[in-house]
DNA sequence: ATCGGTGCAAAGGGTTTGCAGGGTA
DNA sequence: TACCCTGCAAACCCTTTGCACCGAT
């Protein structure tokens, strides 16, 4: 049984707040300032235990492992490749028929569309915070 | 300037008879039967060389990094969860435009089909373990 | 008082890099 | 011969795990 524990607020309160995936180095600064003490270790625990109870589902993109809540439509996820942030885009538009040839079993999709997101297009920083 | 050496040979070879995207360790599995001395280190040196050279691109799928034959056109991949490996599909079929909404700079974007492969589906081998 | 959760540090995979020696051009 | 390439090992990054202590129930 899992209990509640200040972290573990923490750790949600990042995925409401943010409402796109995030990576567990992401989870771990935004905690960072209300809880310093809050390891990586335990945003990595907490964050496979939440996928566990089915709170959380991966969105793996980009290279690392981020995570986001799974109480959402299906959808998918920009990337920009100037910030490393992901975000959620609206409904899925593909046709599910015909995505794999005959002898394929097609299990999932997802679609990534990669580019520069509207914060680093206006202000043309890069890898900063906010 | 590039030198033609066995290893890169080697590394060559393997994209052009897999024909799929393929990991660093795959690489160095397939070039262990001719050259058991080739080097991790050197797959991965090579590889990059070959995306720098624009001969492989990188695809970002399942985790681990994987890497094409750049001469392809559009397309999209399959990757079995059974096996791990990844698979070119046919052409791209998404509609570019509105991918992402207002504001997003779209540069790219890659749809990824989750499933088992033929192989694994007749044979039921794969990584077991499940 | 239990027993799951946390922090720290060490361990584990994947990837990169430093260095000395080897092979191509 | 010059210089890139290779092998090996150490370094790095991301993620997981062991262990002792903390704290929610």
């Amino acid at each position: 049984m899992q209990r509640n524990t200040k972290q573990r607020e923490a750790i949600a309160a990042c995925f409401s707040a943010e409402n796109r995936p995030l990576t567990a180095a992401e989870v771990h600064a935004f905690t960072a300032k209300d809880r310093p003490s809050l390891g990586i270790a335990t945003v990595y625990r907490t964050v496979n235990a939440f996928v566990e109870i089915g709170m959380l589902v991966p969105v793996l993109i980009g290279g690392t492992n981020r995570y986001e809540l799974s109480a959402k439509p299906r959808h998918h996820h920009f990337y920009c490749q100037k910030c490393d942030r992901a975000y959620c885009l609206k409904e899925c538009t593909v046709s599910k028929d015909r995505l794999a040839p005959e002898g394929f079993t097609v299990h999932d999709h997802e679609l990534v569309v990669y580019g520069v997101c509207p914060s680093c297009r206006s202000t043309s920083n890069g890898k900063e915070g906010e």
